[in-house]
RNA sequence: GCUGGCGUAGCUCAACUGGUAGAGCAGCGGAUUUGUAAUCCGCAGGUUACGGGUUCGAGUCCCAUCGCCAGCUCCA
């Protein structure tokens, strides 16, 4: 076998054999011996491969050194194993679990410790992995037979890596990496000594669940991040500062769109601007509904338990609902509109010409969510969602999903969301219904995303209980991932509310049900889209569109008169009537992330109109009144992202050379 | 729910090892009449989250409750 030849294609686009066994390491010294030295890892048709792993295979190869972002899993991974071994050197005895699967950002390590860590044992380690670091141990893999690893991690008394050997399937090479004294089980790859982690710092400290269940033993983890060098650990710090700033907790406060009460936790008050923003969301999908051939519907809040009995929720879904007793009968908020639906759906016969009946519901929904799961506004306990149900027949299926693919990438679209990441979500374990039912369900909306050509992400055992779902995925600000839509097909509740409708050959057909939202849950997706903002939100949304400045009280009639044309004209407008002086108005203008401010002196007064002055952006000049109406009437109408046009190209080009060296 | 941390004026933060709560901004009043990111002066504002306890004395130490933050688990 060692015999045979691979043959390798280097950056510098020459192609090379070498024997089958030949390690990056051993390739990297035929280019250079300072390549050698630098080298973090391999790189094999973009696969990171370990510098000391047989390479087997022809491909396009390069050698990773630190300059390399791509090298800075390598060095997480390795500064994890330094973790563990600094934590075993200060507290002998610690039983070690496992480190992370993801180095794109952090490192982690699990460990059963009787206590949790403190800051100061941070400290301590982290000083114990400088001196890790400093001693320039050098990596080893070790391919080892299972009898062998058993040894290594008994005589160690790893007593929950022995655990963790026995989840190896068998066939499966087993590898282990020692630095030191310190060995691991692991695949690698890592770096080739510690002192090649240039620049670490420990996070935080969590407990976590032994293997992710909660039913299993809680170890303590320990957060880091590790990186080439001291800049690029700044900049990732640097990132969650930034992170931290565009938070929708506090610009909600800081710009009065809603608050929290301990005294209703985890449900939103929405103060009287922020519920502007809220019902302008509302009324975009409105005004989509109807586009789309909607009929909105209202439903109640409270149902009898009966209800749920029969929709399948008390069944599969209690845990997250709220429940009362009256007059002897036990009710619950909704925490779907679903059941609602159908019942309306029921009342009366139905042919299959009337068919899709789409009914959109705004209702508001109560879910109990466990204490330590709530969050801002992404992750509440009372919400609404721009929810709808569409009845069908199961012909239909194939052209409601395909408009609604168009309904959401068009509303995405209108927020500058880049696009969204789709999921394709299976029966998941606590499911209700017939299997038979769900293969068709998911097989026929799996030939949905297929025949549309879409890229998707399978995500089994994820659907929702009552049939899979597709589901359309944006990042915030801080990089997690938050559902906003969702399409889920479902035959199921039809068959429990026994629905049904006369088909063309008289025959009874059961419509199937698509559950469907765009935004998803309207609390959840102003969060997002507040940070995706950084509070600067578009002209249409904006609760207080623009602010008239008058330069000083002589000029508060004309600036009263402004406001009062941008009103009349169905604007949102106020009158800073405070005796500041102007550059106090502008800076709490520019702060209040007003998008236009409209400054009135005397030539404004005399001319009849304002000087525009558009947030961050900066003095436009003098315009009329009817122009300003006129723009911003069309820029919110339009739901444009910029509040105000850009001048012509010239004044660009011309502002953007100034910041040129 | 679990692990860890936190809770002082509306906001941001002070108050040495326990010695009896203070500043900036915001608010209010007055002066000022202002031309593109902070005018000046004054006033008011706190049972230190809540309830117990230790102590001569608790914002500070201990216990319990509530809430918040991060993570785990879960999720629109």
């Amino acid at each position: 076998m060692s015999a045979e030849k691979i043959t390798l294609t280097l950056p510098d686009g020459s192609a090379r054999d070498f024997p089958a066994d030949a390690t990056p390491i051993e390739v990297a010294r035929t280019v250079g011996e300072r390549l050698a030295k630098a080298a973090v890892a391999g790189e094999l048709d973009g696969t990171i491969v370990d510098l000391r792993a047989p390479i087997r295979r022809s491909g396009k190869f390069r050698v990773l050194t630190p300059k390399d972002p791509e090298a800075g899993v390598v060095i997480r991974h390795s500064a994890e194993h330094v973790l563990a071994d600094a934590v075993e050197r200060l507290f002998p005895g610690t039983i070690i679990d496992a480190g992370r699967q993801d180095h794109s950002e952090k490192f982690q390590y699990d460990f059963r410790f009787p206590r949790g860590f403190t800051s100061e044992d941070l400290e301590k380690i982290e000083q114990e992995m400088a001196r890790i670091v400093q001693e320039g141990r050098p990596f080893e893999r070790k391919v080892v037979t299972r009898p062998q690893a058993v040894e290594i991690f008994k005589n160690r008394k790893e007593e929950i890596k022995l655990v963790r050997l026995e989840d190896i399937p068998e066939g499966d090479v087993i590898t282990v990496f020692q630095h030191g004294k310190f060995v691991d089980l692991c695949r690698g790859p890592h770096v080739q000594r510690t002192d090649q982690i240039g620049a670490f710092k420990l996070i935080e400290t969590s407990g976590a669940y032994f293997k992710g269940d909660e039913r299993n033993e809680m170890l303590q983890r320990i957060y880091g991040t590790a990186f080439a060098t001291k800049e690029e650990l700044d900049a990732y710090f640097a990132k969650i500062e930034e992170a931290r700033r565009r938070d929708h907790r506090r610009l909600g406060r800081e710009l009065d769109l809603f608050s929290f009460s301990s005294l209703a936790p985890a449900s939103p008050f929405f103060h009287p601007k922020g519920a502007i923003v809220y019902n302008q969301l509302v009324a975009l999908m409105r005004e989509l509904c109807r586009e789309y051939g909607y009929d909105e519907v209202v439903t109640p809040q409270l149902f009898d338990v009966e209800l749920w009995k029969r929709s399948g929720h008390y069944e599969a879904y209690r845990e997250n609902m709220f429940f009362s007793d009256v007059e002897g009968r036990e009710f619950s908020m909704k925490p779907m509109n679903c059941p609602a639906a159908c019942l309306i759906y029921a009342t009366r016969g139905h042919s299959y010409r009337e068919l899709p009946l789409r009914f959109a519901d705004f209702g508001r929904l109560h879910r109990y969510e466990r204490s330590g799961v709530v969050q801002g506004l992404t992750r509440v306990r009372t919400f609404a969602q721009d929810d709808a149900h569409i009845f069908c027949t199961p012909g239909q299926i194939g052209r409601e999903v395909d408009s609604l693919f168009d309904l959401m990438f068009r509303v995405y679209a209108i927020f500058g969301f880049e696009a969204p990441v789709v999921y394709f979500s299976t029966r998941p374990e606590k499911a209700i219904g017939d299997p038979k039912l769900w293969e068709t369900a998911e097989a026929t909306l799996e030939r949905c995303l297929k025949e549309r050509g879409v890229e998707y992400v399978a995500n089994p055992g994820e659907g929702a209980f009552y049939g899979p779902k597709i589901d359309f995925v944006v990042h915030d600000a801080i990089g997690r991932e938050w559902q906003l839509g969702t399409i889920q097909l479902d035959f199921t509740l039809p068959a429990r509310f026994e629905l049904a409708y006369a088909a063309e050959d008289g025959s009874e057909g059961r419509p199937v049900l698509i559950h469907r939202a765009v935004l998803g849950s309207i609390e959840r997706f102003f969060g997002v889209m507040l940070e995706h903002f950084v509070g600067d939100l578009p002209l249409w949304l904006a609760p207080e569109q623009a602010r008239v400045l008058p330069v000083s009280d002589k000029f508060l009639v004309a600036a009263r008169t402004v406001r009062a044309r941008l009103a009349a004209d169905g604007l949102r407008a106020e009158v800073d009537e405070r005796s500041e002086k102007l550059g106090a108005k502008i800076r709490d203008g520019e702060l209040g992330k007003v998008p236009i401010l409209l400054i009135v002196g005397a030539r404004e007064a005399e001319a009849g109109g304002a000087s525009v002055r558009v947030r961050h952006r900066g003095d436009l000049g003098s315009k009329t009144i009817d122009e300003i109406v006129a723009t911003m009437t069309t820029t919110t109408k339009q739901r444009a992202l910029n509040p105000w046009p850009e001048e012509d190209k010239e004044e660009g080009r011309g502002k953007k050379e100034e910041g040129r060296p």
